[in-house]
DNA sequence: GCAAATTAATGATTTATTCAAG
DNA sequence: CTTGAATAAATCATTAATTTGC
């Protein structure tokens, strides 16, 4: 009783959330590998954290940022277009947008921008998965600390750099969107 | 000139392909990590491939089978309903056809089942992404034979266990797809 | 026959959707 | 209601089939 069962998910700690918002207001959107790599070892000081986690995190912000712009768009244009007389109101509110056939071109421009290719064109190359398959021995340690479901062993907990050595900072934290994330300059180990 | 650039991107042996498909046959769908590095292993036999070939090979292999029970049920439903009298055709051929007003019910319970739960359902577990990340020092071996974009080297080829060893063939290929994807049970060291 | 041009398959990524813990 | 986790759908990109004109 006394053993709190340590939840099955990550719960990020607010100092980890703090830094992974920053970065993302940096312009980090989909690490790849190493960066994930690097990323987690930083936030490791503050508590338990997966590759996963940091992986995850970034495609959930990123596509929730996206939504919530989406979701502003929509209301705004919705408000706009009710305010408008001389036209007759639809039934449905088209929360597909995209679909209301009156959805002005402009907008659909911006919407367009603001989503689909919100990323694709961030970075010139390809951004890979951020999943590195380990090839040894599956290391049966902490059964419990693993949920039960996955074996992204990929993103097990960097138990072997973590804080120990201060790890460089650069190229992690870019100052601006630009940064180039074409890796693989930032070696770990 | 003698050298013929190694394609970017796996292209199957035919005893690869042939025994990838007779795995799905038998049930396989979304094998996990470590059944995806005996896949891997086994297959390596036959040629050049990787774990994250593998897990691609499945992902679309079922979706694309999907699809085409899907079309195939569009284009019946559509034949029927063609042939039906007293009823004024639409305009549109109705490729999304769950759109379609006309859908009946039935067929549209029968898309759903071979859509979107086909997989979900299956298993009573979730299935894990089949990647485990590679916490050691970046091998910069074979950097051309490594697509330049991706780090996954989580489906890094499975040097280290390449048919020196029979490898248990057990449970990887399940005479019925009821077989337990639940895992962990496999170990491959 | 044989390449250049087109089209079809399919490997690889990204985005959207869904599930479920808290 | 928020959000971590997972899966499926859509899309991109390259390779293989194939058609075509010579």
């Amino acid at each position: 009783m006394p053993q709190v069962a340590p939840s099955a998910r990550w719960c990020p700690t607010p100092e980890q959330l703090m830094k992974l918002e920053e970065m993302y207001k940096s312009g980090v959107r989909s690490p790849n590998a190493s960066q994930i790599q690097q990323i987690t070892a930083h936030l490791s000081c503050y508590g338990r954290i997966e590759g996963k986690n940091v992986f995850y995190w970034f495609q959930n912000h990123k596509a929730r940022e996206r939504q919530k712009l989406r979701r502003r768009l929509c209301r705004h244009y919705h408000l706009l277009y009710s305010s408008l007389p001389h036209h007759h109101h639809h039934q449905h509110f088209y929360c597909g947008l995209q679909e209301s056939p009156v959805f002005p071109l402009a907008l659909r421009h911006a919407y367009a921008t603001t989503t689909t290719t919100f990323l694709r064109q961030e970075a010139n190359g390809r951004l890979g998965m951020p999943c590195e398959m380990e090839t040894g021995s599956s290391e049966e340690a902490s059964p419990d600390a693993t949920p039960k479901h996955i074996s992204m062993a990929a993103m097990a907990p960097p138990n072997y750099y973590c804080c120990k050595r201060p790890l460089k900072t650069l190229d992690l934290f870019p100052t601006k969107n630009t940064a180039s994330i074409n890796d693989e300059k930032l070696i770990i180990n």
